[in-house]
DNA sequence: CGCACCCTTGAAATTACTCAAGTTCAGTGG
DNA sequence: CCACTGAACTTGAGTAATTTCAAGGGTGCG
């Protein structure tokens, strides 16, 4: 329970654990933008995109959660779900419901550092997205959107997702996105593997990123 | 005090208030990417940007941070800042020292959820501005930029920032910032005033914010 | 086996970038 | 008061990149 890390034997046995560990498939959809917020949830493993609609009805990634990482803490805050939360392959997550969180943080002070750290990670992980993402040509947004990947797979290998999700992510066109990739493999910075997934080459995908 | 806006005479008691109010002038330094982090901030007037520099020398400009609004909520984790921040127009805000919110913290369950609400804003800021900013054309981008800006704004005026803020904030070359504003003022949809001020016909910035 | 659905590819058109040269404007000093 | 200077803004022309629209593969699932 990563959200809990920090406390200790007595305040675990306040909680009484209704806390669930629930696995996820791939397209799995955790929750919908505009739910009404029941519970706060942490990444064990897996990967989980938090996906925001435009007024046009088109959608925008806005954030990558893996291990380790906090979803949903704005229902803490009594509002409901303000994106939507969708597995990108098979996927655990941690499941607090709200009022253990909320009766917790009342009672154990320590809990509170947890949480703004909590709220300073997806700051943070929002700040890098802002910077990295829109800059540059496309072929280096998709070399670092891969870097990112990478960044906690073993050797050098992962899936892909869709190029729907690469464009939602990276604010491009879903050919775009295609060609790019389809590039990628041509000039074998990218080798196919199992269905899905890939071998990169860090090195030539860092050179890549370095563009703009 | 915006931070502790819903503390009652009691807790602000317990400040002994070496909490002051700084102004600054346009293009004054709150503080650097990297310094100690000292105090946080709320702005009670003008406006303030967000930069991250990018390892290339070139800065983005992550948010925009207005009335309200609060910044370098990180150092309350004991980090140093972790943007600069810049007036941009002359600006007022409140200077709360690290330890006075650590302390109060600590003593006021009650400033634990202010505190939530103030994080939760940052990351509804960054993620609109990851939704909106690197969408769409570029004159798209720059009319909801301007819309944005007017949201505080009385009448239909406003102050028009540096073609390079633009660019950095949008994620656009300064050249293409500047060919925008310079056809915006042509057609009409903006209209100089005095020095440096513009009016903005909202309905066209509106129409013309939607091509995306 | 066939039907979706996604991915790939092509060609034209648009858009933005680069590089480079003017232009305006505010502030400075004569 | 005015010319001067430097910085910011504007503009142009050529080039590169991306989008658009459209059509053609591939693959997995029923």
């Amino acid at each position: 329970m990563a959200l809990f890390a920090d406390l200790d034997e007595a305040d675990f046995s306040l909680i009484h654990l209704p806390i669930e560990e629930v696995h996820y498939n791939a397209d799995s959809v955790l929750y919908e933008t505009g739910d009404e917020g029941s519970a706060v949830f942490t990444v064990r493993s897996g990967l989980i995109k938090l996906v925001q609609y435009l007024s046009d009805g088109t959608q925008r990634i806005v954030r990558l959660l893996r291990q380790g990482d906090t979803l949903g803490l704005e229902v803490l805050l009594d509002r409901n779900y303000e994106h939507a939360a969708v597995a990108l392959r098979a996927a655990v997550c941690c499941r607090i419901p709200r009022n253990v969180v909320q009766r917790l943080s009342e009672e154990t002070p320590r809990l509170h550092r947890q949480l703004m750290l909590r709220w300073h990670q997806s700051v943070a992980r929002a700040d890098e997205w802002i910077t990295e993402m829109p800059t540059g040509p496309a072929r280096a947004r998709v070399a670092r959107l891969l870097l990112r990947i990478l960044h906690d797979e073993p050797g050098g290998d992962c899936d892909l997702f869709s190029r729907e999700d690469v464009g939602a992510m990276l604010g491009v066109t879903t050919e775009t996105a295609s060609r790019v990739i389809a590039e990628f493999k041509r000039t074998q910075v990218i080798l196919p593997a199992d269905s899905h997934r890939v071998h990169c080459d860090e090195t030539a995908l860092r050179r890549i990123a370095k563009d703009a």
